[in-house]
RNA sequence: GGAGAGAUGGCCGAGUCGGUCGAAGGCGCUCCCCUGCUAAGGGAGUAUGGGGUCAAAAGCUCCAUCGAGGGUUCGAAUCCCUCUCUCUCCGCCA
């Protein structure tokens, strides 16, 4: 028997919600840029009713007439009068399943793409231009000395894009001792820093995931192409640890005592970058592979507005303890993520660019995707509820390492090594360009 | 990669030749009773999603779900097919 039950038809907005109010939806989606045909929703949710009602209706019929034929074979009498007509039954199920098939069907096709509604103090505005800066955080140097870039810094300390070409082909990085080990420490550091002082646990996960893990997170079915896809196999490389960290709440019930869940990762992460030939080519701010430290939380839904706030001074943390300057930006409903309900970028200064570069990015998404997750918890005694879930990065581990070759370089092109990464760096103060190696 | 076994409710576990099975029994948990504490005992309850009824909740009722998806049948946890996962043995291997 198919399961035909609209709970399986993997809407995101709450359905309720939808079903009651499409047009308060539609109105709230507006704010995203975003045209929704409440109508033909509506419509669409009256039909459903009916032919659900019709195709239940039937199908009780059906039980009824199945459980007198048991009956009557277990007394031993003559069933074939019962089974007249059942004939006939069946084909009237059958049609009304098939309607209700089809109505659902263009339910979901209806549904499934609608991102997640903005919250109400999301600042309205269509994109980027839209964001609102909340706060600067570090004093801005002037240098005495001309800056480079972290391209110019970093080739004379090990930075190889011509060896990762060869290797790999563009957006791709080779680093050569210090700064591979100035990237592991950056990686411990945030580590140490997230599960020591602010009560995250360390967690390893798989880096391909299946379909069902990036339906859940919402990379898919809108944005496959931003995915590399394992040729012959249904994984796909992770865009970002959410996806495998998230996922482990995927279908499950947690107990209310075990809220909030706190999760940090490090991966790496793979993006095709397909829509942006051309774009940050040079350097190692857009790479198909970077090192990433992510952090999740899946708490109760009346904690998220204050998680969030706290999870986006976690990342905070990190650029303050490395002294890097930035500012926080709070993204207007037309730039929010397909599955945000609220998000702050963090921005750090990259001096050798002159401008603020997204470094973070720390979202709430409310129930959206613990609903596609079907991810609950359950108080004492109480029905499950659907969690709330946030993540943001802590931080992008290959940008913070830009960050810190172009905030902390020196007129002779060395690069001082900020305080809290000098232990991680065997007590290492000081990077200094090598005589050119024979390659 | 080869051979075999399995997947049932929070957990363990039974489901005979398909028929009243959403599922025996046990454990756990909740509430009540009883015993002066402890231990034990008695009773009731205890999956999830959806629809209807209701102002709402409770309740009642209907539908679906026994790894997933399809099929056979008046009727499938039980039969058939496909897939996934787990376990055991062999091979290979960090």
């Amino acid at each position: 028997m198919r399961n035909l039950q609209p709970g399986n038809n993997q809407v995101m907005i709450d359905p309720k919600l939808l079903r009651t109010d499409p047009e308060g939806v539609a109105t709230i989606l507006g704010r995203r840029g975003m045209r929704l045909d409440w109508q033909t929703l509506r419509d669409c949710e009256m039909r459903r009713k009916a032919v659900q009602q019709r195709a239940e209706t039937l199908q009780a019929e059906r039980n009824a007439a199945a459980r007198r034929v048991g009956q009557a074979k277990a007394r031993g009498e003559d069933v074939a009068s019962l089974l007249a007509g059942q004939e006939r039954l069946a084909a009237d199920l059958v049609a009304a399943q098939q309607e209700l098939e089809a109505v659902l069907a263009q339910w979901r096709q209806l549904t499934e793409g609608l991102p997640n509604l903005p919250a109400d103090d999301v600042p309205d505005g269509a994109g980027e231009e839209g964001n609102v800066e909340i706060r600067r955080v570090g004093a801005i140097e002037s240098r005495a000395f001309p800056v480079r870039d972290h391209v110019d810094l970093g080739e004379r300390l090990g930075m190889d894009f011509a060896a990762a070409a060869k290797i790999a082909g563009a957006r791709f990085v080779v680093l050569n001792g210090p700064l591979a080990r100035l990237q592991r420490a950056l990686t411990q550091f945030m580590l140490d820093l997230h599960t020591g002082e602010h009560g995250y646990t360390e967690i390893y996960v798989p880096y391909m995931v299946n379909n069902e893990s990036l339906f859940g997170t919402g990379q898919l079915p809108k944005f496959a192409d931003d995915l590399f896809h394992i040729a012959g196999d249904s994984f796909a490389l992770i865009p970002t640890a959410e996806v495998p960290v998230t996922n482990m709440v995927r279908d499950a019930i947690i107990a209310g005592a075990d809220l909030p869940l706190r999760w940090v990762a490090h991966t790496p992460c793979f993006r095709s970058e397909a829509g942006s030939a051309g774009r940050d080519t040079r350097g190692m701010i857009r790479q198909h592979q970077f090192e990433k430290v992510e952090l999740v939380q899946i708490v109760d839904p009346g904690d998220s507005v204050r998680v969030h706030e706290e999870l986006t001074g976690h990342a905070e943390e990190v650029l303050k303890r490395l002294g890097l300057p930035y500012r926080v930006m709070a993204l207007c409903a037309g730039d929010l993520g397909f599955a945000s309900r609220k998000t702050y970028d963090l921005e750090v200064w990259l001096p050798g660019s002159g401008r603020y570069r997204e470094i973070s990015s720390c979202s709430n998404f409310g129930d959206f995707q613990a609903r596609r997750l079907n991810a609950r918890y359950r108080r004492a005694g109480q029905k499950p509820e659907i969690v709330h879930t946030l993540n943001g990065s802590g931080l992008a581990v290959g940008r913070t390492l830009v960050a810190v070759l172009e905030n902390y370089q020196q007129a002779d092109g060395s690069i001082r090594v900020p305080d809290v990464l000098v232990p991680y760096m065997g007590g290492l103060k000081e990077l200094a360009p090598a005589a050119p190696r024979a390659s």
